[in-house]
DNA sequence: TCAGTTATGGTCAAGTTGACCATAACTATG
DNA sequence: CATAGTTATGGTCAACTTGACCATAACTGA
């Protein structure tokens, strides 16, 4: 018996309560290719509902913040990363998403650099996955990565969203390999790096990358600003 | 002095409090030009904060509907009616919304078709407004409308949300006109039902619209489905 | 009957995209 | 120290898309 106390009545009257969950994406080396690949952080439950099965980072909205710093904050406190992306994805609010109660839960998902995602706190209760390859998570968690997956894999398609997945300095193929890791195919380099240089936002810049096994690429910048949410257009 | 009687440390006690708005948009013939505008209800607060002023249908949560049968239930009690069209839009929830209390609103975005829209209830405190000539709303509304209007102009240009603002049958002049209203300028006829053609969720059928002063054009029907958000994804 | 107007089909040039080829420039290896 | 291997980079070509524009069809109303 694992219910919380209240009976049917009681969790009728209280208002559904609000809850600020995150999907962080950053790139990871695969451990057999090597290549660039998504993955993800998630936490442990440690209570019921869904105890021992993993769940996205989250927590309560407090008071004196807003939903962004709200996410930003419980991205922080989970993973100790700071994001260089977040964006809210939806509100998700069916009537069963949780069995003990009902929750609203308002997701965002953030994009980390790879040189903070190196860094990222990792514990018992804390660990990375491949975002291909998850098993079954608490609540609908499941189709909350799923649904952050296929945004993502649409805001690349747009724009400029993969320069967020990667560090200030890069070369073509490592934008290109962000688009083959998320949208899990082979692009054609040198079609590719025709598109990316018709694009103003990508600045060369005079340097190279040294110490590769071949001929160095030349290192690029990004330059956009990211497009604007409600949340963001005031901070224009 | 129209606050709420809640002094600011009981304020911060209570859980910030969930709403479900809704905009909705509907066509109806402007009264200069005749031409078809976009049009939204908006209901007259009867109550601080921002008494008088005119704001976007909408109320509480209940507890056993969905977030998406709450904006259809405020829908039809607001105005009367049904829409062809609801997704999600944003949860808004800046500090500062509300000057008397901590609101977070999950806010949807509508679209219904001439008929129903024709029918639809008026009262001394439900009205119509053109969307481009909006007074001062309550609360952050016009940041909201500002915003839907923004997805409503992206969503068209992708695909397949045109149709829901017109009947079953409709000619490909009528579908140009939609897109003119909403894009606000002109389109090349002849390159614009060259690209209608080539879609296949249009479907010719045998009929003319009967009546007009000129050449009767062809009745086409859409039968393509919305997108999948989160909230429309079991339906299939 | 014809002038006015919309419906509809077509052409053409400019731009974009995907498939593919060729050369440049580096490393590693014998 | 030459050369094979590999990636970086630039280019071509045909198919397709897009916007500007022209021409004819088909109806109404005078």
């Amino acid at each position: 018996m694992y219910l919380s106390s209240a009976n049917v009545s009681e969790r009728q009257a209280a208002p559904p309560s609000l809850a600020i969950s995150t999907v962080i994406f950053a790139l990871r080396p695969s451990e057999s290719s090597g290549r660039p690949t998504l993955w993800l952080p998630l936490v442990r439950r440690i209570r019921e509902p869904f105890k021992g099965l993993w769940a996205l980072p989250g927590g309560p909205l407090s008071h004196s913040e807003s939903l962004q710093d709200a996410a930003s904050r419980n991205l922080r406190e989970t993973t100790g990363l700071a994001p260089s992306y977040l964006e809210q994805l939806y509100a998700f609010g069916g009537l069963h998403r949780s069995p003990t109660q009902r929750v609203v839960s308002i997701v965002y998902w953030a994009l980390v650099q790879p040189t903070e995602a190196a860094l990222a706190d990792e514990s018992e209760n804390v660990r990375w996955f491949r975002a291909d390859r998850l098993g079954e998570l608490a609540f609908d968690h499941n189709a909350i990565v799923d649904y952050a997956l296929w945004r993502l894999r649409n805001k690349l398609a747009y724009g400029s969203v993969a320069y967020h997945l990667l560090g200030e300095y890069f070369t073509l193929a490592q934008v290109r390999e962000v688009y083959e890791a998320v949208l899990d195919r082979q692009l054609d380099p040198a079609n590719f790096r025709r598109q990316l240089k018709s694009t103003p936002e990508i600045e060369e810049t005079g340097e190279y990358l040294q110490g590769g096994k071949h001929r160095p690429p030349r290192l690029y910048r990004f330059t956009g600003r990211p497009g604007l949410d409600p949340d963001n257009r005031s901070t224009l």
